[in-house]
DNA sequence: TCTGGGGTCCTAGGACCC
DNA sequence: TCTGGGGTCCTAGGACCC
């Protein structure tokens, strides 16, 4: 039996926690760049302001004034991500986190009552302590226990936030209601291209033959249907699996031309990948650069390329991903074109430190753990860019627009005592949303004074 | 005017080997 | 005219997820 806590409305939530004149409002998150909606609260999914939605196009859907539109703030989302998901490993095993706002889970308890005792103690303690609202749904399988929690955040029937789909009556009844393009691994392009073959619900897919699903599309898609009909086939078991890339890229705020401003772009992308990299002990084994132009701009003549190239030893130090991440760089840019995006991926992760190191490699990588583990104590201590590489130390033209923030709530003082709220002065360009907290600038509120 | 970022897995096809 | 069979490994691209 498989448990699923999901966080309702996640971000608008957790914008919620620090400003309750949001309730009850039209309220979306956008994403970097300002530029589309990841998270609505129920007013604004009832409006039909449909996820990923460009945030130009709301005025499609509803009027925008009526909206309240806010750049996210993934620092502190993952803050309360982190302590709602302390609270559940209080009650269960196996938490298995598979997103900033999911976990799946087991229960230690054999019999329904206690469990379910349990997990509404969960549900009312991460609203007294953390205030986000969750839900949870349980199941045989994973994809079922998907469609248990979708049933627990829509029905207000639900008891204590709590469904459980088990008997083998109920799970036929749900998937006869379940439309196909609700379940978990189908997407847009397979429930399309299901329903042109009549299937239109969860139960007409089952009635497949298996060795069918296979040949016509993919074992993956079998595998969903083996988990509908209750066979537990461990799909998307992200269980804790290391990386094996990790990545950092930017729309930037406006078309750029020159090279340096993008150059200072990819130092900032790959010492934050190479961050990342040490902070889950890990070396990569190869670092891939890319940029490309604007593909919305059918005005310019459009570029995009990448360079991937292997590094002499694993590493996970600044200063030889940078060197990388700026060699693969220069093999790939073009004079000419325009440019939108870049990023710095890390891939062929080593973790667990049994390094092979290259007889010819003149670095000594003692000495180079030993500068970045400094580097990291201190920026850990005083602050994420403390200490920089001097190319990292540039313009930052690149820095994407986000126009939306609004101040956070003194209340965060009290709150987290995890973010240094002086840090939240200064908007400096060209550094990452999640580096540090911002901002001054102030949010209209339709209807509010 | 304005369209995110970071991941995973699978498959087909090509290069290469014996 | 006729052009094997069976592997492996790698890569690019497509699908999905949140």
């Amino acid at each position: 039996m498989y448990g699923l806590l999901d966080c309702n409305n996640f971000f608008v939530s957790c914008e919620r926690v620090f400003d309750p004149r949001l309730n009850g409002k039209m309220v979306v998150v956008l994403s970097n760049n300002d530029g589309c909606v990841i998270a609505r609260s129920n007013e604004a999914k009832a409006a039909g302001i449909p996820m990923g939605c460009p945030a130009f196009k709301i005025k499609e859907h509803t009027d925008p004034r009526q909206v309240i539109q806010l750049s996210a703030r993934h620092i502190l989302y993952r803050d309360l991500s982190c302590r709602v998901m302390n609270i559940l490993s209080d009650e269960a095993d196996n938490v298995q986190q598979y997103s900033v706002d999911e976990a799946f889970f087991v229960l230690p308890h054999e019999d329904v009552e206690t469990s379910h005792r349990a997990m509404a103690n969960v549900v009312n303690r991460v609203k007294q302590y953390v205030g986000i609202p969750v839900s949870v749904g349980f199941a045989p399988t994973r994809t079922l226990a998907k469609i248990a929690n979708h049933i627990a955040k829509r029905d207000p029937r639900i008891t204590d936030g709590v469904y459980w789909l088990v008997r083998p009556e109920a799970i036929d009844i749900i998937l006869r209601r379940t439309p196909i393009e609700d379940v978990w691994g189908i997407g847009r392009r397979l429930s399309a291209s299901l329903k042109s073959k009549g299937i239109k619900t969860a139960a007409d897919f089952v009635k497949m033959p298996p060795s069918l699903v296979r040949s016509m599309y993919s074992v993956t898609l079998e595998r969903t249907q083996r988990e509908l009909m209750g066979h537990d086939c461990q799909i998307a078991n992200p269980v804790d699996i290391a990386h094996k890339t990790i990545m950092t890229s930017r729309t930037f705020g406006k078309v750029l031309t020159d090279r340096d401003e993008i150059a200072d772009a990819i130092v900032s992308f790959a010492e934050r990948t190479a961050r990342q990299l040490r902070a889950e002990g890990g070396v990569a084994g190869s670092v891939m650069t890319y940029v490309r132009g604007d593909h919305f701009r059918e005005d310019l003549p459009f570029y995009s390329n990448s360079c991937q190239l292997q590094l002499a030893t694993p590493s996970s130090d600044t200063m030889t991903i940078v060197r990388m991440a700026l060699n693969a760089f220069n093999n790939i840019w073009r004079d000419g074109f325009t440019y939108r995006k870049a990023g710095v991926m890390a891939l062929d992760i080593q973790h667990g430190g049994a390094i092979q190191l290259n007889v010819f490699d003149p670095e000594d990588h003692g000495k180079l753990r030993r500068l970045m583990s400094s580097i990291d104590s201190i920026n850990d201590m005083y602050g994420s860019r403390s200490i920089k590489l001097a190319p990292g130390l540039q313009r930052g033209s690149w820095a994407p627009n986000q126009n939306h923030f609004k101040p956070l709530s003194k209340t965060l003082h009290f709150y987290t005592g995890m973010i240094d709220i002086n840090q939240l002065q200064e908007t400096p360009k060209g550094h990452f949303e999640d580096d540090e907290e911002q901002d001054n600038t102030t949010t209209e509120y339709p209807d509010m004074p």
